[in-house]
DNA sequence: AAGTCTAGGTTAAACGTTTAACCAAAACTA
DNA sequence: TAGTTTTGGTTAAACGTTTAACCTAGACTT
C-alpha cells in the first residue's frame, strides 16, 4: 500500500519537475522574488515604483527582471485591476483614408498611455455592428470609440454599452439621442463654405447629391446647402437636391439623372468623394468640360481626389485631429472612478481644398 | 475596546454591503451558482457543455445566465487557460485595399473560432514594427500574422516571437530565412503573365519600374520580368529596368526619366499601383496616348486603377484568399500543444485584370 | 526607558475561470 | 448481496498580479 502510494506520489512529483525543466515557463514576478529572496508583493511594488520599497531593492528587482527577460502578464493584472487596457474601435471600414487616419491617431495617443486598440469593421451593416459590440464587450474593453454604420438607427446596442458603464465616444457618424461624447466636423458650415466657393466661381445653379437624410451628418450638409443657397438668394429647386447612398455607382446614376434635366446645373456638390468620382466619370464620358461647363465638389478629401483627372475639390475632415480628440476624450474618463458621461461635443471646422474640378484657373496648370 | 473593534468591524461590513448594493457588479459564474444552489465549477462545466453535467442542470444554468445577463469574463478564462484568444496583426498600413481586405478576411475566419484580432500598423518603419511586436507580446496574443515593412531587414524581433513559442505567420512580404509559414502570390509568374500579355499586344520594348531589389517579392518580380523577356527573345536593357520606392511621387519621377530616353519603351510594367498612377499622370500630362503610344500595367489591383482615366491594367493579389489562408494556418496551430512550426508555404496564382491602359480595344469602350 | 514613528517590507486575499482529483448515491452486474 | 459502474456533481488549487492590512526592527522623541 505504502509502496503504491509512494509510486503515485513520485510520478506526480516527477511530472511536475519535468514540466519545470522542459517547458520554458515564462518568468513571473515570483521567479524574481525567489532570486532576490523577497516576497512577490515586494517585486510588484518595486516594479511600480512604490515609495515603500527602498531604492536599492528597486534597482535589484529591475536588474533581475531584465536578466530573466521578464514580461508582465497583462491578463493577470487586467483581471486583478478590473481593467483590460484595451479600447475597442468600430468603423464602417478601415479601407478609407479618413477612417484609417483616424484610427492611426487614436492608436498613437492611446499607446502612449499604455492602451491598445482592437479595431473592428461594421461594413456599414447594423447587424455586423451589433456583433462587433458584443465581441468588444466580451473582450472586456475599457471603452469604445465608434463611428456608426449608415444603416444604424436602432440605438439599443449602444445603450447596452452605456449601461455597462464603460465610456463610449462617437466620431463622424454620431447620434445626439445617445447623449455621449462626440467629435466631428461642422457639416452645416462646410456646406456653406462649399456653396460660397461655387458662388465666387460664378455658379448660379448648384445641385446637391446628398447622403441619406436620416443620417445626421448628411442631414446637416443638406440643411447647410439649403440655407447657403437662401443666403445668396439662389433658387432652391427640388430637382437639384438628390438623396444618394454615395457609392461610386450611385454617383454615376444620380449624375446621369441630373444631366437629363432640361435646365442643367452648372455646379454639383456631392456629399461624398466616392459618389463625386462616379459623377466625374459620367461627366468625362459625356465630354462635359469640368469645371467650364459644370463644376464639381466632393467631400472627404480622399487621396484619389487629387489623383483623378481633373482633380476634385473636396472638404478635408481633419482625421488626425478627430482621432486625437477621440482618444483624449476616452483618456479623460480613465482617471475618474465614477463614470458619468458629461457631454463633450467637439466640433471642428472643416477645410476646403480647392482643386481643378471647381477652379478654372487651376484647370490648365500642370505641375 | 470591544466597542471600538465592533465599530470598525461594522464599518467594514457596511462598506462591503454598500459596494454590493451600489455598484452593479457584473454577474459572475458564482452568482449563477448561488441562484441554483450548485457549485461554480458545475456552472462552468454546464456552460461548456461538459458531459458530466445533466441536461436538466445545463438548461437551468443557461436560463439563469440569460436572466442575469451573464457575460463570461474573458480575462479570467484567458489567465487560467494561458491563452488570450487574441491574435496580433501587423501590416505596413491599413489604408490600402489589399491590406484592409486581407485583414477583413482574417477577422472573419478567426472570429468564428472565438478569436479577436488586434491590428497594428508599421507605416513601413522598422522601428515602429518592433514596437508593434513588443505591444502584441505584452498583450499576450496567441499568435502573430504579419506583413513586414519595406525597411525591415533585421529579423531579430521576429526571432523573438518565434522564441516565445507563439505561431508566426507571414503574408505578402515575408522572408525565407525566418523559416515560418508564408502565404503570398507567385510574383515571379505574375511578371511572366504581364510580359506575355504585353507581347500579345505587340509590344517590343518593355520597361520595368520595380520595387527594392532587397525585398523578396520585388526581387522575384524583377527576376520574372527578365526571364520572361529572355523567353520571348526580347533584349534586356539596363536603362529599362529601374528600382523605385513605388510611391506616387517616385512613379512620376521614374516615368519622367524613362521619357527622356532616346529610344522610348512602348510599354511600362510598374511593380505597384501607386507608382503606376504617378506614371499615368506624367504620361497624361505629356499628352502621350495610352495605350497607343505606351501601354501601362500596374500591380495590386487597387480600386483606383479602375477609377482613373484610362483605367490601369493590374494584377489582383487575391487578398481574400490570403487573409483566409493566413487565419486558417494560425488556427492549425491552436490545437497542437507542442508548437513546432512545420513550414507551410502557400503560393497563390495571381490574376491579371486587363483594363484600358494596356488594351487598345478597351480604350474607346465606355460602359 | 518607555512610547511613538518610520522605513521597508511581508501575508494573505482577491480578481473570475478552469480543471484535476475526489466523492456520494444510484444503477447495474453476476 | 456485495461489488463495480455510472451519473452528476463537489472541492480546492491554480493562473499571475495587485493591494489592503499587518508586522518588525531600528530611529527618534520626551
Amino acid at each position: 500500500m505504502i509502496s503504491l502510494f509512494n509510486t503515485v506520489h513520485l510520478l506526480k512529483r516527477l511530472s511536475k519537475d519535468i514540466k519545470k525543466l522542459n517547458i520554458k515557463k515564462k518568468t513571473t514576478i515570483k521567479d524574481i522574488a525567489n532570486v532576490l529572496n523577497i516576497s512577490a508583493a515586494a517585486v510588484s511594488k518595486a516594479l511600480h515604483d512604490d515609495p515603500r520599497i527602498s531604492e536599492k531593492t528597486k534597482k535589484a528587482v529591475r536588474q533581475v527582471a531584465k536578466n530573466l527577460n521578464y514580461q508582465p502578464n497583462h491578463l493577470a493584472s487586467a483581471l486583478r485591476k478590473g481593467k483590460s487596457h484595451l479600447v475597442g474601435v468600430i468603423v464602417p471600414r478601415t479601407n478609407s483614408n479618413f477612417f484609417s487616419s483616424v484610427i492611426q491617431n487614436i492608436e498613437q495617443v492611446l499607446n502612449k498611455e499604455g492602451y491598445n486598440i482592437i479595431i473592428t469593421q461594421s461594413n456599414e451593416s447594423y447587424k455586423k455592428e451589433c456583433g462587433n459590440i458584443d465581441t468588444l464587450l466580451f473582450t472586456q474593453v475599457d471603452g469604445i470609440i465608434a463611428s456608426m454604420a449608415n444603416e444604424t438607427i436602432n440605438l439599443e446596442y449602444y445603450e447596452k454599452v452605456k449601461a455597462k458603464g464603460i465610456p463610449l465616444i462617437l466620431f463622424d457618424r454620431g447620434e445626439n439621442d445617445l447623449n455621449v461624447d462626440y467629435i466631428g466636423i461642422n457639416d452645416y458650415d462646410s456646406s456653406h463654405v462649399i456653396v460660397e466657393h461655387l458662388v465666387n466661381q460664378g455658379r448660379q445653379r448648384i445641385a446637391h447629391i446628398g447622403g441619406y437624410k436620416r443620417t445626421r451628418i448628411y442631414n446637416n450638409r443638406i440643411r447647410g446647402y439649403i440655407d447657403a443657397l437662401k443666403k445668396h438668394n439662389l433658387p432652391i429647386e427640388p430637382e437639384l437636391l438628390i438623396e444618394s447612398s454615395l457609392t461610386i455607382e450611385d454617383g454615376r446614376k444620380k449624375m446621369t439623372q441630373l444631366l437629363k434635366l432640361e435646365n442643367r446645373p452648372d455646379a454639383i456638390y456631392v456629399a461624398g468623394d466616392y459618389a463625386a468620382l462616379g459623377a466625374l466619370q459620367i461627366l468625362n464620358e459625356n465630354k462635359i468640360r469640368i469645371p467650364d461647363d459644370i463644376a464639381l465638389v466632393g467631400f472627404g478629401d480622399e487621396p484619389f481626389t487629387s489623383m483623378v483627372t481633373p482633380s476634385i475639390t473636396s472638404i478635408n475632415q481633419h482625421s488626425e485631429e478627430i482621432g486625437k480628440q477621440a482618444a483624449l476624450t476616452f483618456l479623460s474618463y480613465t482617471n475618474k472612478k465614477q463614470i458619468k458621461q458629461t457631454l463633450n461635443k467637439i466640433i471642428l471646422d472643416a477645410k476646403l481644398v480647392v482643386r481643378e474640378s471647381s477652379n478654372i484657373l487651376l484647370k490648365t496648370t500642370h505641375k
